[in-house]
DNA sequence: CAGTGGTCTAGACCACGCT
DNA sequence: GCGTGGTCTAGACCACTGC
């Protein structure tokens, strides 16, 4: 039988299972089942990894190649000598990961939030069909100006599925200060671990260009992005625009 | 004696160097002199993981952990079956790799080259510092208009060292129709392995809009490039501005 | 010193591509 | 059938952390 489960799939000569997966990518789902559940939430120690191994009854290389990846996939980080903890947007070092919006000349800071608008809306129909949801569901909405050194930068607005936040208030929205990732996760243990945007230029409208502090017509960097938790579940739009005079977005091909 | 040569550094009870590194990346730092000397060429079949562990020394995991690492930064392409490749630009897959500028609707397709300007420079002060060699050098410049479907859509300006691409003419660059980086690779064994691009939003400056066929002051997405070659070598730079009005710069964070 | 992740080895077997 | 990369194992030792 196999070592991990008896439902598992395994190669088998008279009838190899097209869905086949190795060894060390079962204790990667099932790994990742455990974050996905909350049984092992972010900033937490899971077990050693000869723990695991005795768990899932295989060896040790294994469950170490199932979190090779998931170290490389930023769902966990490795620490020599103390363990595997689940990755966090709480830490520094992943306040800009999703930031990519670099000063000109000195070094990156995380701007002043200032929520101008917060609260529920039912979802238009573009929303609804990125996130998953039906037109008309309930969601959070929140508009937002982040500022570098008291320069407005990035005006953006975001849609939460209401269903999942459902005790997200207003009031605690405004007065919350830091990245807005690390609440969601720290409230709610949602935990956002990839996103796609795309990017265009575009003249500034009136209002944006009033929130911004630049002229009407002004060019912005317009950023969409739509953000996915565990098992690749939508659950946040964003649009954004960027004023790019001072800073720009940074991003590495390779 | 260490396995892999006797100028290796190695971890020492007695005098722990500070350079120290695990053996699979003195494999792979020896991996990478061959490629960028040239002896295993860009497309070619290297050596397989048997082979380079009898001839480094080392066991067959050591080398396929520095292998992985190579795949990961697409230096080498694993095929199962067949061997271990050099990654190259003269393939399907890596045709995009670089160009991030993705149409709205539809897939993706490359586009037609327009060599507008080809010529020998001295490199002005910005460009020489940035690829770091003196001012004045001489460089080779290209100013080129690539289109979507006939859609003047990417203006860009590149400069390159004339002292790597001597050979380089005028006549070639303008009946070559592919890939920029393919070129490179083929007639100077001068391979991009990874890029920084800092993008922002601008406004078309009258000439930019003739070309590009936009309004004066339409908003464009402006992007300067620095591509690097094997050990860190920065040997491009490329400032390109990007209609958006039918396409989209896409992105992955993660 | 014990426990953790990090490296390295040797050997077995599987999946794939080619001849 | 053979050679390639891909998976899995068992065991040894090293490097780092914290008690």
């Amino acid at each position: 039988m196999n070592p991990v489960s008896s439902s598992v799939q395994q190669a088998d000569a008279a009838s190899p299972s097209p869905t086949f997966s190795p060894l060390y990518r079962q204790i990667k789902q099932l790994i990742m089942q455990r974050l996905q559940s909350g049984e092992w939430r972010a900033g937490e120690l899971i077990p050693s990894e000869v723990e695991l191994a005795a768990r899932f009854n295989v060896s040790q290389g294994t469950v170490r190649k199932a979190i090779d990846e998931l170290s490389t996939e930023n769902l966990l980080v490795r620490r020599q000598g103390k363990g595997t903890f689940v990755a966090t947007h709480n830490e520094a070092r992943a306040q800009f990961r999703f930031l990519r919006l670099k000063p000109d000349v000195g070094d990156a800071h995380y701007p002043d939030n200032t929520i101008l608008d917060a609260r529920r809306l039912r979802a238009p129909a573009d929303v609804a069909r990125q996130l998953e949801v039906k037109t008309g569901d309930s969601m959070i909405f929140i508009k937002r100006l982040q500022s570098f050194g008291g320069a407005p930068t990035i005006l953006e607005e975001l849609w939460l599925p209401g269903m999942i936040f459902k005790g997200l208030s207003v009031e605690r929205m405004q007065q919350y200060k830091g990245p807005m990732y690390a609440l969601l996760e720290t409230e709610f243990g949602m935990r956002m671990i990839r996103a796609t945007e795309s990017l265009r230029a575009v003249a500034a409208d009136d209002d944006t260009a009033v929130a911004l502090q630049v002229e009407p017509g002004a060019p912005l960097l317009s950023v969409h992005r739509l953000s996915y938790t565990y098992g690749d579940r939508p659950v946040e739009v964003r649009r954004s625009f960027y004023v790019t005079t001072q800073h720009h977005y940074q991003n590495e091909l390779s």
